[in-house]
DNA sequence: GGTAGTGATACATTAATACATATAGAATAA
DNA sequence: TTATTCTATATGTATTAATGTATCACTACC
């Protein structure tokens, strides 16, 4: 699987769990089935633009283009740190993931 | 056609207009017929987040997922604007005032 | 025990991307 | 004119996203 989808996989559920959204409650705002929303945030879908632009506004997040030099900036605003305890207990014995919208790049030039 | 995707579909090609690419030259960069690229500027094209990102990078541009709350202050960044590193070291100690958000926009909805 | 909520997974089906290759039309330059 | 460049378009094929439905394992709580 492709590095970027995996980042975006992470991305999508990180800010899911940070608005403390269940993956059927995000299917039904964002109109997608659950089973798909699973194999999304497992990295199993290389999503059409489209369906992601669905997702993240059902998350409260845009899809935007950014040039590369105005990466490290655009970071500095987005950047977050949910804390463990935001999370409801449901969620807890879920693996730790990053912090939402964490642009930690590294793969491709 | 999806609005995201007509949208989408217009930054790539300004963002290829500015950096004054052909259509070919950047389906060279980005390994992509040229055939296809057409398509996707003209918005025939629901592109998978993985192509997007290929076609991204080889135009300079990361695509990001950004919170609606700091939309506006990553566009007023986004927008035209040079970044730090671009000007001389002698002024980059100098407090940074931020114009007024612009409100020329081709959206994101 | 039972119930409810969560996420992962399976299956069949439909629809669409992505690709290679080729070509046509418009504009420009030699 | 000819040649070149650029964009739009067409055809055919393989891959796969997306959907609908359903089930299973696990956890938490009554």
């Amino acid at each position: 699987m492709v590095y970027s989808t995996e980042n975006m996989a992470r991305e999508l559920k990180a800010a899911r769990l940070a608005k403390r959204l269940s993956q059927r409650a995000l299917s039904e705002r964002a109109g997608v089935p659950q089973s798909h929303i699973s194999k999304i945030e497992r990295g199993g879908v290389d999503l059409r633009h489209s369906s992601l632009v669905e997702i993240a506004r059902a998350l409260d997040l845009e899809v935007t283009l950014v040039p590369r030099k105005h990466l490290a900036a655009v970071r500095s605003i987005t950047r977050t740190r949910p804390s463990v305890m935001d999370e409801p207990a449901a969620f807890r014995h879920v693996e730790r993931v990053r912090p939402a919208y964490s642009l930690d790049d590294d793969d491709h030039g």
